[in-house]
DNA sequence: TTCTTTACTAAACACTGTTCATTATTTTTG
DNA sequence: CAAAAATAATGAACAGTGTTTAGTAAAGAA
């Protein structure tokens, strides 16, 4: 089976080669930019070709949302040497934030557009699935070690997480300018510092 | 001047056509499903008359963006008579909540997309400036009855919007999902409650 | 060396937002 | 009232989009 091995090998980097220009032309010139005739023109191929390696455009995006994940996992890789859970919960919110400042187009890709999602009505979701489990066992933790007590965990992680998610979502798609002459940054820097205050009450 | 008066009240009569057949395709068929040919072609006009009403597509949904504020200060009208500033803030998230979930589409075009926003550059936000002016001014009457104290405003409102945006958010992008099994109704209720809870406590 | 399968492309389809020359209708003017 | 100027509306065109498909050239199996 030498032979098919070679041309099962030669798809998957074909996939990787298409993925690679998308990845690059996305982080580029946005969603928008990132046209099937632009991704196949970057790697001189005929626009057509890329559906025989992906089913849609909203597939090669959603390969980019599932990359998302992984980088966000790799930020918070690290974290898994804080010893006390609640430091590590709050470490965790900083890391995510920061993630989108840095990454607003994965993270715009990852928790905002609908792109992605549409192509997964019924599968499950891999490494968002992982990354909320972080989130939860965390809680659990927390509630160890008498944080939180009496909370239902999913409705917590929620909590949490449209915490947060509240603060990078209005910061990537710009409606902290609704602040007139208040800098996003120190707005956002508030938000987090608020938010994890309120969370050490709770 | 009674001829150019009549001019003027038929232009804006116009637009307040297109308006209507906009809002009613974008309600029925979203954002996408409402292109500028099936807009004009519901009032009987071709698709380049609605660019002698209206600069581009976006300002004409940026129009609809300005409805959405009206319609939410609606909502929050009642909330004014609520003498207790606490209580009236606590209602004020509550009512958001409501609305988003009462009127996803119309949130998403208010808190969510790009496109109402980029007409809008330079200019200034009146109608959302008017719902953040409401939000800022209950925290100070909070802030004036001991709440919150020593916080400052913009980064407070900030963080309390961000809250109830993350909620609003997760559930009208379809994030939710995320927890398998779990309501997403309910989810919301807890992550309201819990963020209430917080608010309580800071 | 045929035959068949695979890989790829160019062209087309049905859309999108937007512009523009042309036509039809009003309004103003001589 | 008729001619001229201004306004309103159109249909076609432009440059894009995602996607499908008939046709072609190369590679593998017989």
């Amino acid at each position: 089976m030498t032979i098919a091995a070679r041309k099962q090998r030669e798809k998957e980097e074909m996939r990787q080669l298409i993925l690679d220009a998308a990845r690059r032309i996305f982080m580029e010139k946005g969603f928008a930019g990132a046209s099937m005739r632009t991704i196949a023109e970057a790697i001189q191929y005929s626009a057509g070709t890329l559906y025989l390696y992906f089913k849609d455009k909203d597939e090669i995006f959603h390969a980019l949302h599932e990359e998302g994940f992984v980088k966000m996992l790799e930020y918070m890789a690290p974290l898994a040497h804080v010893a006390d859970p609640f430091e590590r919960l709050k470490a965790m919110g900083h890391v995510y934030i920061d993630f989108a400042r840095k990454n607003p187009d994965y993270y715009d890709l990852m928790f905002i557009m609908r792109a992605p999602m549409k192509c997964m009505e019924h599968e499950k979701w891999e490494e968002g699935d992982r990354t909320l489990g972080i989130l939860k066992s965390v809680i659990r933790e927390c509630q160890a070690a008498g944080r939180f007590p009496g909370k239902d965990v999913d409705g917590l992680a929620f909590t949490i997480w449209a915490g947060v998610h509240g603060i990078a979502a209005l910061y990537v798609r710009n409606r902290v300018q609704a602040f007139e002459g208040v800098d996003p940054e120190t707005l956002v820097d508030a938000g987090q510092r608020n938010f994890i205050e309120m969370l050490e009450r709770a």
